[in-house]
DNA sequence: CGTCTGGTTGATACGACTCAAATTTGGTGG
DNA sequence: CCACCAAATTTGAGTCGTATCAACCAGACG
């Protein structure tokens, strides 16, 4: 689906209406991926740009013995990893969550495409250091915040990033992660995420059943959460500029 | 110096003599940073491309209760952060471990040489993708090593780190870092650090005093760390071509 | 010398983990 | 539409890794 994607590339940069074709072009879904399965594991040759073109998915490492890490989530219209481009082989694996639309370009697809289009090429560059910048915080999230206040501020942020490409209804989103997924994304065990969910239900900062999530007062659990939107950099000057003008 | 910096960026891609005249160009040193002191905090608005010359730095972020994580370090030879191209305000801070020679290149001069210089640009997005690469490492470090675990594999980081820039002798290096800088790199308090290193010294895997770091034998320590050092993406193409020929 | 920063030690507390089992939910096929 | 199974969630009891708090020590420095 394009419009989570273009939604998403057009928060940095502004698209003519050429841009977006090429992107279209490109958006084609070439597989499905099922719930659960890989896009691509650690060790393998990235062969491809993965698009993810809609569905949730998760970047995620493990260790020797078994432990496992979800470095980041993709939620729908979050673009691709450029990953290709320096490795020669995966650093991280890739895996879906709920089902997945994927489309796999080439490298010399992107090569041309960035090419003849250099707002996307912004847009990409754009989108992949707001990816870093979410990866530090989460650095920052793991390393100091408890666990309530951890879970709170994934949520908020997983929140406020589905709801900068329209996938939120006022207060509630699709929420697809299990309780092992975020445990795995904080560090944290599932029996603690569970508990620590309970906790922040019976503070009516959330309610989270069959997949939905509510937040009835985002603010109070941003506050909980110490939560500084900064680093998603949702401001950028591509909310305001448009290349048609 | 420039030594360390050509050696860092052309670990990803050869540069021409002319590429690397144009680096020491704007290499030139604009400021000194005393120890501790602040090279740029997070809130103020970037005005110039930070190149870090000479010394150790790290990018840290706090909580308003004043919790403090370190997500990154600096290590002599990296090169700069290219957050100015996105941010209108920092999300986080750059601060001086050690006394840091900057240079503060306008974003002018910069898309000056990456107009003039592909290869150096390249350098710079490359750099830049190994930079997210060892932010999800440290994501999955402090995720999920335990405390003992954690502070060998970024003792391990740091050490090959400055290997690859020529900045190790033999089996030790400089170590500027205090037992405070570890805890707020490693998510633990001053006080465990000093126990676990006292147990990885018991242990004979590290020497460290007087701002030295020892490692007796590095494979040991990097399988306690479960360090697998492909993230680093040390064995780009890079150290294999060469522009100039 | 006093002061300060960084390192070390000891005693105690608690947040999060482990292990184990029960319960609920959701999907599948008969 | 129900029976069944697997996956996800929930609960309980006990343990442990790491934090906290509070001194104390050593070297660097003015």
């Amino acid at each position: 689906m394009g419009p989570a994607l273009s939604l998403r590339l057009e928060a940095f940069t502004r698209l003519s209406q050429d841009d977006k074709a090429a992107i279209a072009e490109l958006s084609k879904v070439s597989r499905v991926v099922a719930p659960r399965r890989d896009v691509i594991r650690e060790g393998e040759n990235p062969r491809y740009i993965h698009l993810m073109v809609d569905g949730w998915a998760c970047r995620y490492k493990t260790l020797p013995d078994g432990r496992r890490q979800i470095v980041s989530f993709f939620v729908p219209g979050d673009f691709c990893d450029l990953n290709v481009y320096i490795l020669k082989e995966m650093d991280h694996s890739v895996g879906a969550i709920t089902r997945l639309s994927v489309a796999d370009i080439s490298r010399d697809d992107m090569d041309r495409l960035t090419a003849s289009h250099p707002r996307v090429t912004q847009a990409l560059w754009w989108e992949e250091l707001v990816n870093v910048a979410i990866q530090r915080e989460w650095t920052l999230n793991i390393g100091q915040r408890t666990a309530y206040e951890r879970i709170a501020h994934l949520l908020v942020e997983l929140f406020m990033r589905l709801r900068s490409v329209g996938l939120t209804q006022a207060d509630s989103c699709d929420f697809p992660l299990t309780q092992t997924d975020l445990a795995d994304a904080t560090g944290l065990t599932a029996v603690h995420v569970n508990r620590t969910l309970q906790e922040l239900r019976r503070d009516g900062l959330i309610e989270l059943e069959k997949r939905r999530l509510r937040i009835p007062n985002l603010q109070k659990l941003m506050d909980v959460a110490m939560f500084n939107p900064n680093y998603l950099h949702l401001d950028h000057e591509g909310r305001h500029l448009d290349a048609n003008e």
